[in-house]
DNA sequence: CACAATTAAGTTGTGCACAACTCAATGACC
DNA sequence: GGTCATTGAGTTGTGCACAACTTAATTGTG
């Protein structure tokens, strides 16, 4: 036993938060490239996907809905949707109660894409090895993270009521 | 049991889909959010941050070596390393052995960087509420998906030898 | 030696994420 | 009823990720 008690444990913590942080940045980034792969075929990016989920699950939305689900703004969806829009898969349509609100609706395409689609998820469940209950699992686990984190992230925000 | 096995279990899959890719999504983000307010002080960008981890600890590396460590290709770090260049963070020299790498080597002020970058780690772990060996876990988890994901993805592209 | 293949950076173009902002419609309050 | 704060979309600017490409240096092979 030395004075200092532990001079490395400094440099393991940065090490660890390496591997950590890391780790999901390089996960998410190979899903995604994965979906990119999957979804060439379809015409879709994984975010277009992911719109397109939400679509098909819940019909259609005005976009503060969508941006609720995916916990994603304006200045993401905004341009995105436009791109669906210009592949014909949905229209806007500004809502005649709040004009404000712009619907996002599936056009007669849209809805078909969901056909073609069925198949990515069973490809994508293969291609983890996982099996469903694993998968969940994990879900669990990043849900709690994600929740443990925007929670931190509120705290440590400049305005924190 | 009907003649039809399970005709909802089809819609269920994409919303398992739904559910599992936007469970890594979601958390990628919300990491990048919590990261962002961290690392605001630092002048950092969370990429960044990585590519300042690496160093710290592996010492000065051509581009080629941080891309490897990273996954990440020129295209993604020839501007990042230019802007930690121009925060004076790190040099970018050619290599006298092979004039087509490039050494990034820390400044002075980059390598001080690392004494205010390890409180981060610290601040990290304790938002997600998870133990030491929680994080291991999950980490272990993740890097297995991120393997399978890349044989998947290395599988399904066009030429596959 | 010469010349083709490979390699390391860098560039260009597209799309996503997000902060900060504008603009118009709505709603609340006096 | 008029004013003002709020709300929903959209825009702008910055940075990251990645595909496709260019350029220059190096390596391999005849």
């Amino acid at each position: 036993m030395t004075a200092t008690p532990a001079p490395a444990a400094e440099a393991d913590w940065l090490r660890l938060d390496h591997q950590i942080c890391f780790s999901l940045h390089a996960a998410s980034r190979a899903f995604n490239g994965l979906y990119r792969v999957l979804l060439k075929d379809l015409g879709l990016t994984y975010p277009q996907y992911l719109v397109m989920l939400v679509l098909w699950e819940q019909g259609d939305l005005p976009v503060k809905k969508l941006g609720e689900h995916l916990r994603l703004d304006s200045g993401t969806l905004s341009p995105l949707v436009k791109r669906l829009e210009a592949a014909g898969l949905v229209r806007r349509e500004r809502s005649t109660r709040d004009e404000r609100s712009v619907e996002v609706r599936l056009t007669e395409e849209g809805a078909a894409l969901r056909e073609r689609a069925l198949e990515v998820p069973r490809r994508i469940a293969a291609a983890t090895g996982f099996d469903p209950h694993e998968i969940g699992e994990l879900r669990e686990r990043l849900d709690a993270l994600t929740a443990a984190l925007d929670a931190a992230a509120l705290q440590e925000a400049p305005g924190c009521p």
